[in-house]
Parts: C-alpha cells; sequence; structure tokens
DNA sequence: TGTACGCATGGGG
DNA sequence: GCCCCATGCGTAC
C-alpha cells in the first residue's frame, strides 16, 4: 500500500522553489516584469505557462514554456523541492502538489499515483480530467485540500472506458481553459462516454448545485426565474474544450465532481430524451459568451409538435426535472432563447392525464416556423449557466441512411454543420440498431405529417403510416449498415483495445460499401454476390472482400473470366430469386403486374363489364370513402371513362366496343346466351322473388345515395336513376351508344344491359372496392370470384389459343365435354355465377 | 367555417 | 397492468 501522498503545498509550506514560485506569482501579479516567471530564468517572457490562482497565467520564457509544455519543468526547476513521487506503474517521477505537475498526474484508487502515459495507458485518464479542473480550482481559489479529501475522491473504473487513440490532454489547455482541456483531434471520435464523463464533470463542478425543490422554490412563477435545476443527468458529445466552465465563484459544495442527479437521471430519463449534443451544437448555443452549456433534453418532433397546433409535448420527466414545477394546468410562460440568440416566449403547462400530466410547451410554432423544423427533426433543450437562461437548439433530421446519419455532416442549429460524432448506443439515431427504428422514427415522422392531410381516410394505424415499400427499404438493421460500411480509402486504421476487444479506428468517417449478398456456394464455401454497377450482372466474389460503393464487372479481379459486362450472369434467373428473395418478391409483383396488364390487355371490357356491374349494382354499398381510381383521381372503382379504362402500363391491345376479336366476341357471345338464358328460363315467380329481393337492396342502399353519388362523381348513381326512371333498371341504360360525346351517356354505355361489354378491366380495383362491402359482400365476393374465374378462363384461352382458336369450347358447351376437364368448368362456374349475379341485380 | 383549446383514447414501452 | 405520449375529437370562440 502506497502511502498516503505528501500534503500539497499551500502558500504556507512552500518549498523554497515554490517560494520562488510564490514570490514570482505575488510579483507577477502585482508587478509588470518582462521577465520570465520562472525566477530561476532570466530569458524574457514570451509565452504562457500554467494558470495561477490568480487566473492569470504563468508567462514564461521559450525555453521554461518548452519545457513546461513538455512536462519537464519540475525536473528542471523544482527537482530539489519536496513532494516528488513516483509512478505507481513506470516509476517515473512527478512533482505532486506542484501547480506546474498538477495535471501530469493522477492519484490512484489504491493509493499511489500514476504518470499520465500510464493513466492513459490503464484508462484512468477520466479521472484525471475529471480531477483537474477541480483541482485548478481549489488551487486558484486559494483553497487547500488534505490528501484525505482527494483519496476519498471515488476513481470510477475507467478501464472499462474507451480511451480514443487520439485523445490528448494539453497541460496548457487544460490550464488555460481551466477545464479538462480534452483534445481530441477526431473530434468525431471522441468517446461518447469520456466526454460524457468530462462534460458532466465539469458542470457538476461549476454550477453551484440545487435541490430540485431549491430551485423550484426560486422559480415557480417567474418567466426568468429559470434557477439552475438538477444537472442534467449527463451530457453527450461533449468536449470539454469549450468553455471555461470554472469559476471562481464556486461555492463551498464542491463535491467530487459527480452530479448528484447522475444516477437518477439516467434511470429516470428515457435515453430518447437524452440530450447528445455535438461540439457545433455546443458552440452554436453557447456563442462567444463564457456561459457554461448545461444540456438537459431533447426530443424529435412528433407531427403533433411540428403542426400547426403549436404544441410541443414534453416529455414528463424532463419536465418536470428541467422546468419550473407547476401546479396550475395554466402553467406559466417560459422565457426561451433559441440557437440564434433570439427569445421566445412559450407557455409551459400540462393537461391532466389519467391522474397523471401530460406537459406541453404552448406557442411553439413559430419558433418551430423560425427553424423550419418538421415532423422527425429535434429540439434540444439546455440551460446556460450561470444565468440559469433556457436555449432551445435543433437537429434537423435527415432522409439519409442510418450510415450516413452517422459520417455525414448533419445540419444542427443555425447551419453549424459538425461532423457526425460517433453514436451513442442510446441516443435516438442509435435506434438504427433496431432494425432501422431511426429512420423509422424520422420517416414516420416526415410521413406523418402527410397522414395528417389524409386522415380522414381513418386509418386503423394511427404511428405508423409509412407505405409497405418504405418498410421494407428501411428494414436496414444495424448488422446491415454495419456491414456496408467501409473504412475510407487510404487509411491506415490504428487499434483500439475496449474491454479487451481490439477495434480499427479511422480518422475519417467510414464510407458506404455497396451492398452484397452472402451465400454459400455449391461447395460450400462462403461466397457474396454483388450486382454490376454497369450490366447489373451479379458476380460472384470472395466473402471477405470488401467492396467500394460502387463496383463493376471490371473491377472483378477475384474472376477474371467474369470481368466484363458482356460475360453472361453465372446465376440463373431461379437461382438468384432463391438467393435475394427480395427479388422473388419484386419479380412477383412485377409478373403480377405483367399479368394484370396482360389480362387486362386481352379482356379488359368484359371484366369492366363486370365492374360497371358491380358499381351499377352495388355502388350503394361502396362506402363514400372508397378511394379514387388509381389512374384518375377524380374517378372510383368501375369508371369506364376513357382514362380508367386504360390497362394501367399502357400496353397491350385496347378493346373497343365494336372490336371483334375472339375475346370480345367470346364476351358478347356469352352475355348473349345468358341473357337469352334468363329470359327463357326465368318464371315470372322468380322474377318477382328477385325483384323483391332487389327492392330490399335498395331500401337498404337508399341511405347511402347521396354518398354513392358523390362517390361516383358525376356519374348518375343506379338507385337515383332508379328513382326517377321508374325504377326499371332495363329502362334506364336505354342510352344509345355513342349517341353523343356525353361523357355520362358513354358511361351508360357500357350497360351490360346493352349488351355492350367494356373489355377494358382492372381487376385490381376490386382491391379498392372491397373497404365497407359487407353490407353488399356476398355479391361482391361473387362478382371476384367470377373474375378471377373467368380470367382463369381467358389465361387458359390465351395460352391455349392454338388448340382452341375460339375459345368456343367454353362457351357454346357450357363448359363440359371438352378435352380440358379443368377449364371448362371453370368456364361453366363463371357463367353461373355471372348468371346469378346478372339475375339478382336486374330479374 | 376555421381555429384553438382541452380532454379522451389507445398504442406501445 | 401501468404509464407515457401521440393524436383524435368535441367544444367554444
Amino acid at each position: 500500500m502506497s502511502s498516503p501522498p505528501p500534503p500539497l503545498p499551500t502558500s504556507t509550506t512552500a518549498t523554497t522553489a515554490n517560494n520562488n514560485y510564490n514570490a514570482s506569482c505575488s510579483s507577477s501579479s502585482t508587478v509588470l516584469s518582462i521577465k520570465c516567471f520562472n525566477s530561476d530564468c532570466t530569458d524574457v517572457k514570451s509565452r504562457k505557462g500554467w494558470r495561477l490562482r490568480s487566473g492569470d497565467f504563468a508567462e514564461l520564457c521559450d525555453r521554461c514554456a518548452s519545457a513546461y509544455e513538455e512536462g519537464s519543468f519540475c525536473e528542471a526547476f523544482h527537482s530539489r523541492a519536496s513532494g516528488w513521487r513516483c509512478c505507481e506503474s513506470c516509476g517515473k517521477r512527478v512533482h505532486c502538489g506542484c501547480i506546474v505537475s498538477i495535471q501530469a498526474f493522477t492519484l490512484l484508487d489504491a493509493g499511489g499515483i500514476a504518470c499520465l502515459a500510464c493513466a492513459r495507458k490503464s484508462f484512468v485518464l477520466s479521472e484525471l480530467q475529471t480531477r483537474m479542473p477541480y483541482e485548478v480550482d481549489r488551487l486558484n481559489t486559494g483553497e487547500t485540500f488534505s490528501a484525505p479529501s482527494l483519496e476519498k475522491r471515488k476513481v470510477e473504473d475507467f478501464s472499462e472506458k474507451f480511451i480514443n487513440g487520439n485523445l490528448r490532454i494539453r497541460l496548457r489547455d487544460i490550464v488555460e481553459n481551466g477545464n479538462a482541456g480534452i483534445i481530441g483531434e477526431e473530434q468525431s471520435q471522441t468517446p461518447s462516454s469520456l466526454m460524457e464523463d468530462a462534460s458532466a464533470q465539469q458542470f457538476g463542478i461549476s454550477i453551484p448545485y440545487k435541490s430540485l425543490s431549491e430551485s423550484n422554490s426560486q422559480i415557480e412563477g417567474s418567466v426568468n426565474a429559470l434557477q439552475p435545476a438538477p444537472p442534467p443527468p449527463f451530457t453527450k458529445h461533449f468536449h470539454g474544450s469549450l468553455h471555461n466552465g470554472v469559476d471562481s465563484s464556486v461555492d463551498g459544495h464542491i463535491r467530487n465532481g459527480k452530479p448528484r442527479t447522475d444516477a437518477r437521471g439516467r434511470s429516470q430519463l428515457l435515453p430518447r430524451y437524452w440530450p447528445r449534443f455535438t461540439d457545433g451544437e455546443l458552440h452554436q448555443i453557447s456563442g462567444n459568451s463564457n456561459s457554461v452549456i448545461k444540456p438537459l433534453f431533447e426530443k424529435m418532433l412528433s407531427a403533433s409538435d411540428a403542426g400547426r397546433i403549436g404544441r410541443l409535448v414534453l416529455p414528463k420527466k424532463c419536465a418536470e426535472a428541467y422546468f419550473p414545477p407547476i401546479s396550475q394546468p395554466e402553467g406559466l410562460p417560459l422565457r426561451v432563447q433559441d440557437s440564434t440568440g433570439k427569445e421566445w416566449i412559450f407557455q409551459f403547462r400540462f393537461w391532466p392525464n389519467n391522474n397523471s400530466r401530460m406537459y406541453v410547451l404552448e406557442g411553439v410554432t413559430p419558433c418551430i416556423q423560425n427553424m423550419q423544423l418538421q415532423a422527425g427533426d429535434t429540439v434540444t433543450f439546455s440551460r446556460l449557466e450561470p444565468e440559469g437562461k433556457l436555449v432551445m437548439g435543433f437537429r434537423k433530421a435527415t432522409s439519409a441512411t442510418p450510415s450516413d446519419q452517422d459520417n455525414e455532416t448533419s445540419q444542427i442549429g443555425n447551419g453549424v454543420s459538425t461532423k457526425g460524432d460517433a453514436e451513442l448506443d442510446h441516443s435516438p439515431w442509435s435506434k438504427v440498431d433496431k432494425s432501422g427504428y431511426i429512420a423509422k422514427e424520422v420517416l414516420e415522422g416526415k410521413s406523418s405529417i402527410r397522414k395528417r392531410k389524409s386522415s380522414t381516410l381513418g386509418s386503423k394505424s394511427k404511428r405508423l403510416r409509412i407505405e409497405k415499400e418504405d418498410m421494407i427499404e428501411l428494414k436496414l438493421t444495424w448488422e446491415e449498415a454495419q456491414g456496408l460500411l467501409r473504412p475510407p480509402p487510404d487509411h491506415v486504421p490504428s487499434i483500439v483495445a475496449i474491454e479487451g476487444f481490439e477495434f480499427e479506428e479511422y480518422e475519417d468517417a467510414p464510407v458506404l460499401g455497396k451492398p452484397t449478398i452472402f451465400a454459400t456456394d455449391n461447395v460450400g464455401q462462403k461466397v457474396q454476390w454483388v450486382q454490376c454497377e454497369d450490366c447489373l450482372k451479379w458476380r460472384k466474389l470472395p466473402a471477405n472482400t470488401l467492396l467500394p460503393s460502387k463496383w463493376a464487372c471490371s473491377s472483378n479481379t477475384w474472376d477474371p473470366e467474369r470481368s466484363s459486362c458482356s460475360v453472361a450472369q453465372e446465376l440463373t434467373a431461379e437461382q438468384l430469386e432463391y438467393l435475394i428473395p427480395s427479388l422473388v418478391a419484386s419479380k412477383r409483383s412485377k409478373d403480377a403486374r405483367k399479368e394484370i396488364d396482360r389480362v387486362e390487355a386481352l379482356e379488359g371490357e368484359g371484366l369492366d363489364t363486370l365492374a360497371n356491374l358491380a358499381i351499377l349494382g352495388e355502388g350503394e354499398a361502396f362506402p363514400a370513402s372508397s378511394q379514387a381510381t388509381t389512374k384518375h383521381p377524380r374517378h372510383r372503382p368501375g369508371c369506364s371513362c376513357i382514362v380508367c379504362i386504360q390497362p394501367p402500363s399502357g400496353k397491350g391491345p385496347k378493346h373497343k366496343q365494336t372490336c371483334t376479336c375472339t375475346v370480345c366476341q367470346t364476351v358478347k357471345r356469352r352475355f348473349k346466351t345468358l341473357m337469352m338464358k334468363r329470359e327463357k328460363k326465368q318464371s315470372e315467380k322468380e322474377a318477382e322473388t328477385k325483384q323483391s329481393e332487389k327492392e330490399a337492396v335498395t331500401t337498404r342502399k337508399k341511405p347511402q345515395e347521396p354518398s354513392a353519388e358523390k362517390l361516383l362523381d358525376d356519374e348518375p348513381s343506379p338507385s337515383s336513376n332508379t328513382g326517377s326512371e321508374s325504377g326499371s333498371p332495363n329502362k334506364k341504360k336505354t342510352v344509345s351508344e355513342g349517341s353523343d360525346g356525353d361523357p355520362k351517356r358513354m358511361k351508360s354505355s357500357t350497360s351490360p344491359f346493352k349488351g355492350q361489354i367494356d373489355l377494358n378491366i382492372q381487376p385490381e380495383r376490386e382491391d379498392e372496392l372491397s373497404p365497407g362491402s359487407d353490407s353488399g359482400g356476398g355479391m361482391m365476393r361473387m362478382l371476384q370470384d367470377a373474375t378471377e374465374t373467368y380470367l382463369r378462363m381467358q389465361r387458359f384461352l390465351s395460352s391455349d389459343g392454338d388448340n382452341n382458336p375460339s375459345g368456343n369450347h367454353m362457351l357454346s358447351s357450357g363448359g363440359t365435354g371438352e378435352k380440358n376437364s379443368v377449364m371448362p368448368r371453370c368456364g361453366a362456374a363463371a357463367i353461373k355465377m355471372l348468371t346469378r349475379i346478372i339475375l339478382q341485380l336486374f330479374p
């Protein structure tokens, strides 16, 4: 066990050397001299040295300043003074207790000291930085502190913490700045945990602590009375070089540098509200003032927050921890300064909610608009100390990929850009490791804005309004994102050990690599498949190959035979589908689309007639919210206008009313047959029965007539027609085909009752018809079934067209007894269904 | 009719 | 099952 460190020198216990120093110090503060502060030196001062207790800096000559900066000042001038101790690790002598070397060592938990180098090696650096402002402060304020008081300081096990290889402590900065003086040469890689502690320490030291109740008592009812609330649970990404933070006004309640509320804050505040301020933000907030920034919390704006309501919902814990306590729902006005220094007054209030409170900031719209914020962006709250001024900053969300988020500049505040800081696992962005939650959250916000506009559509999902495709795209897991990261070109990593694991560390942000598909080839070897940028062919590469973001066949040095785009792809389409399920899905979707197009092209009119039938017969059953067609926003499913009957892709033949192609003739014949059968077989009694059924349906539909009319845009609803035209469906469709250019008449001309069939059809429309179709669900299902059956039939026809060019085998025979034992039955079923539909609709 | 306010609801942690 | 909080929605202006 090492002996306790000797008492640190004070003005009364100074050694000879220190006497010199003290004498010099005192003289320097009172006598203007051009001589080097070092009394052993006769040179002329030219540079600054350590910080004196007076707040000034020892002015040294170049030589002494260099010795100081190199850490050899004490060895050169204080070598015979008392207070020398040896590093427990390397044995190096350190002049403990001397203000010059105050930052050159750290006290160890077990007693003894460690020199700076060893402290760094053993990851005790954080403790050093923790102690420095404290001790500098003590010295500067003339306080003395005993060894026990130092020993009492708990040195955390910082070996768990990450020490960046680039991290440097420059004594001069430490002294000048009076803070930890952490200089991250690559700040973006500064260990956040370290920063967190550093800032927390600094804040904890420089800001007089007030308990919540204390501050509460001083705050309530005052606009400007925002007093220092409990320190933030922590701060993120704060580089201690920002502000002095050491104030000679430090009160006597100096504690060991740890905010008391640290653990409490951590445990109480949800991680997503933890502040993750960057240097840029802090700089931006602090401006040129000497204020200390105390990051409080941040919140990603929801659609509601960013909406025009002007209410920003505050996290309860944050509001209660950092905002003045309010007892009345009306709350109190709160003056908040934005990052540009502009002041805003918000109403900080709450709503009673389920025996709890819901805190809101009202009147934030102008501010949010001023900042040009929207859902998904983040607002940050911090406090300037010692003024206690509340500062609201912001961080714009980007639409970049998570990895981009990490690596690319993000816009913050008033445009200050910072290189992406190392992400913290609890930062909102880090949610990316939950399968792209981050992007989801951001886009959710964005999409929520869209959602508000379409809220009348009444979707069940209130919070997540991301299109399915978007979701798929956003399903980028953390691992996937990591997998895409590539070292920056021409960079040699430094190896950093963290908790026993070695990590490569690059000074520059990583770049995005090209996504590849990992697989095992037929000989069991792990490979990856990569798609050429130019020819889109997939090439097989070794699994451990890291590729740049763009890759082409010409870069295929692993397989020279396939290093040209002209060489065929090794994978078959089937293999590719198997390899890349998304491709399967996409291909299926594409195939489905093609199929639909093909079917539409082939048989549109007939099925459109069915659609029309459905619309006309069941239009009232469609909810008013039924959406417009995809082709023509103002038109509704079933609309047969020239726009709506167009096949989606525009491909394939369009069938005119006078078309005499096989399909058209087939369909027309079929309907003719159906009609004849109907006329022949329907007894009057049945007709009466059906009529009564129809009347019942009509009665049910009546209340929805306006909606139906609206739904059908400017097209007459069947029911209204029925009402105005003696209720006879046959009569109501008596407008002759193409008698004039009136769209309404054109529409009517497509009615099956004239035997005119619209062959251009969109089977997918039926999906649009479904909502709310329960009232006529049976009918719709029948129609759908009939449609599907008909499609199958037609596919059969088209695929078997050579054998059955006319398709008569299905039609004339009623679907039985033909060589194909399946399709004829389909045809029969379809016809049967159609018959039932027609009979039901138009008995 | 549009907007603001304040409470209620319900999804999600 | 509780709590938080995003947002829906009724009401007042």
